[in-house]
DNA sequence: CTAACGTACAACCAAATGGTTGTAGATGAT
DNA sequence: ATCATCTACAACCATTTGGTTGTACGTTAG
C-alpha cells in the first residue's frame, strides 16, 4: 500500500497512469510528453511499475507500458474500508442518541 | 491530490486515520499507541491535517483529532475516474472488434 | 554494416521525509 | 501557586526522492 499511494502522490506519475490506462504507450512516447529528461520519466514509470500500477511489455526495442486497473481497485477498496469505519461510528452515535431520546 | 496520496503513503498515518475515523482521539492518545516520539506522531498528524484527511479541534489543553471522510471520498473519486478511463478504452476495443467481426 | 533509436543503469546533486532531542507556552489538577 | 500534562516548534540527522548527465547495450532502419 505504501508504494501504491506513494506512486500516486505525484502529478507526473498520475498523468502517466492516466495515459497508459487510456491506451498503451512506449516509455519514449511518454517521455516526449513531459518537460523532463527521458531518464526521469523512466524512473517515474519504474515507481509505477514497482507499485503494480503499470506493467511493461517488451515489443521489439520498445517497452510498452500498460496501466493496471486491479491495483487501482486495491487502493480504492482500502479507502472504502475507511469510509465504512467512519459510517460505523456515525451509526453507533445515532444508536446512542436514539437510546438516550427513548429513555427521556 | 499530491498531499492526500502522500499522506496515505505511510502505514502509521493510515493507522492514525483509521483510529480517528472510528473515534476522536487526542494527539497524546495517538502518540501512546506508537513506538515513536510524541513529536514524530505530531508530525504525522500535521501531514494528515495538511492533506485535509484529518481536522484538529482544541478542547481544553488537548487537540482532538477527527478523521475527515470527505477527503477520502475525493481520493476515491479520482481512482474511480481512472477506472472509468480504462473501461472506456476496453469498450473502444470491444467496439472495434465487433466492427471487424461484422465485416467478415 | 553502420547509424539511429529505445532502453537501462550508474553516479551525482538538491530538496523533502521521517525520525530524534530539546525548549517553551497553555491548560488542568492538587 | 505549583506541578504535571498536552501541545507546538526549532534544530539537527540519515535516508529517500526527483531530477540531472553520461555511458552502454540491444534492436531496427537505411
Amino acid at each position: 500500500m505504501d508504494r501504491i499511494f506513494r506512486a500516486l502522490a505525484d502529478a507526473t506519475r498520475r498523468d502517466i497512469l492516466r495515459r497508459t490506462l487510456s491506451g498503451e504507450a512506449s516509455v519514449s512516447q511518454l517521455a516526449a510528453a513531459y518537460d523532463m529528461s527521458f531518464a526521469a520519466v523512466q524512473k517515474h514509470v519504474a515507481v509505477l511499475e514497482g507499485a503494480g500500477l503499470v506493467t511493461k511489455h517488451p515489443q521489439g526495442r520498445e517497452r510498452v507500458v500498460r496501466g493496471n486497473p486491479e491495483t487501482i481497485e486495491r487502493a480504492k477498496s482500502l479507502l472504502d474500508r475507511y469510509e465504512q469505519i467512519w459510517r460505523a461510528r456515525i451509526d453507533r452515535l445515532d444508536a446512542l442518541l436514539a437510546d438516550t431520546t427513548e429513555r427521556q
